[in-house]
DNA sequence: TATTTCTTGACAAAACTAGTCAAGAATTAT
DNA sequence: ATAATTCTTGACTAGTTTTGTCAAGAAATA
């Protein structure tokens, strides 16, 4: 698992071009400007983000960079998941045997595989708007308690 | 933010150091052998363990590891945060200026700050015995709706 | 006393992050 | 058409972090 500052660099660039919407278009540079990013760093963030459907550039003097979605519609879990990678956190070499002697599977995949997929859960209902509206403090939750673990059922 | 190799194997050596209680010592060399690492790595995590009061050691003949705490009070958002550092996620490098233009704090720092007390919400709430019994799976939880955060007041 | 096992710190290869650079393609204004 | 502007792409690189290795030593026990 691993979140750097091209994560963080795509949810600024993100918010930074829905913030100037009205004026349709902003630049690489202003970008870069106002967030102190070195502007060719930016460009190749900014150039996945096209690729993945997010935004949509224009060439040319007076061209630059819009939303090519609805703000509500740009879910930070897929944002990063296409510059980061996959959120993974493998538990172990092992994948199909136990390594920890136990039959079964390992347990301390559990571990990595569960909080992988909190921190997808989590992201999933973040969109681009949320953060817009600040709409994030406050959002996070303690998981399920593990005694009530017994009584469930998992699918 | 990281989520390394060194936090996996820490927990797996727990894992290991909590199975074989009864046998009272665990060497490194078996920890090694049964996981497959270099055992001269493990060194260095399970020296961080012991400096951190999670194991004791035994030196000399039949001499190893053994838990320094009942399974259940060994929590793993204070394992990972000795082995890994601070989950830290942070937002822009204004650290109190908004980024955005948008008066008031960085929007994005929000996004970071929440997901970061995500992590350690759900990681404070699973211990060693937890993953020795199996109660993982299925504990992960989705945030709080947005819609719901107008009606909240956050302290 | 010899052997086993942990302890500590220095060292190093490999991978990754963060960023630069340059040549080019598309668009618009003149 | 031409020049200026702006995005596009890919190769390259310095620095840091991860993932180890190695060696000399300390403690305990048989």
């Amino acid at each position: 698992m691993k979140l750097t500052t091209k994560g963080r660099y795509a949810v600024l660039a993100l918010t930074e071009i829905a913030l100037s919407e009205d004026k349709n278009l902003i630049k690489i540079s202003e970008i870069a400007k106002s967030q102190n990013i070195s502007s060719t760093y930016l460009e190749q963030i900014l150039s996945n983000l096209k690729r993945n459907g997010f935004v949509k550039a224009v060439r040319g003097p007076n061209g630059g960079y819009k939303l090519a979605l609805k703000a509500e519609d740009i879910i930070m879990n897929d944002v990063i998941e296409v510059i980061e990678g996959k959120i993974e956190t493998k538990g172990c070499s092992q994948k199909h045997i136990s390594c920890t002697g136990i039959s079964g599977k390992c347990l301390n995949h559990d571990l990595w595989d569960e909080l992988g997929k909190q921190i997808n859960l989590f992201l999933s209902h973040i969109s681009l708007k949320d953060i817009l509206e600040g709409n994030i403090l406050g959002r996070s939750r303690a998981p399920i308690l593990a005694q009530d673990c017994d009584n469930m059922t998992i699918n």
